[in-house]
DNA sequence: TTCTCTGCAAACGCTTTGCACGGAT
DNA sequence: ATCCGTGCAAAGCGTTTGCAGAGAA
């Protein structure tokens, strides 16, 4: 995506736009692979050797509660990050580990009461053996 | 349930007895309020002063090692345990921090391959606020 | 100036690990 | 004698907090 429209996405969100800020969002938005804090420190500290950890963590909690991404929680000790927003399956593979996006339907996304109870977040992971790695078997 | 039944279960997970995986095994299944490690120590101790963290986090390890309880990711830093092992989804409150079990049926629990992918494990969770809560407004 | 972003270092909390004791087989 | 369950203490690791410096408004 381009550096324009990432600053328009960050306008419509309410988020101040700074260096890092641009960097991590961008690096969220051109990297769906629902990487953890560290994986994005890692991958951004190459170019911007400044950066912090803690900067990471602040912005991404920042993002958060602004609503631009939202928080994954798969594995235990393992918090992860999605820019995505439109509701959809995670499927993490017991094996090669890499976590893919399914968008298949599912009723369950679309009820906003079950059993009385008023639902605001919807969460659906499965785990198995990806696509690839039942090949290379 | 019954001391006898719960034998029973160990038995058929092949889980060899002890003393205090049976107490452990008896919380999950009498208190299905999904637990997180800490919660059943803090009960547990009351009766076993002896009881020892370690023990506690060997003894779930152990359990979900056999299949007979599962683990509980909804929140961060927070794994908590099932003893139910039918497929079902859970919600949690955000407003009381109770999670439910809710067993309405889900098309995408009963898919064994999706997108060519093999799945193993199925994990939904819901967040939002509880029937009792929406009440107390 | 004042507010916000940033970053170092320390603290924190849950979980795991190392190791040793003791009971059961 | 060996195996295994148990438990203390320490380590580990991801995350948060305190606080201070820098930069923008």
């Amino acid at each position: 995506m381009r550096e324009k429209q990432i600053r328009e996405i960050m306008e419509k969100f309410e988020i101040k736009p700074s260096f890092h800020r641009f960097k991590i969002l961008e690096y969220l938005i051109n990297n769906k692979t629902h990487p953890t804090a560290d994986d994005i420190y890692t991958a951004l500290f190459k170019e911007i050797p400044t950066l912090s950890k803690t900067t990471v963590y602040n912005t991404l909690k920042h993002f958060v509660s602004k609503g631009i991404v939202s928080e994954l929680m798969i594995e235990e000790n393992e918090v992860r990050y999605d820019f995505e927003v439109s509701p959809h399956i995670h499927l993490k593979c017991k094996k090669c580990g890499k976590i893919y996006d399914i968008y298949k339907e599912c009723e369950i996304l679309t009820h906003k009461k079950i059993d009385g109870h008023k639902i605001e977040e919807y969460h659906i992971y499965l785990k198995g053996i990806c696509k690839e790695c039942l090949k290379g078997r």
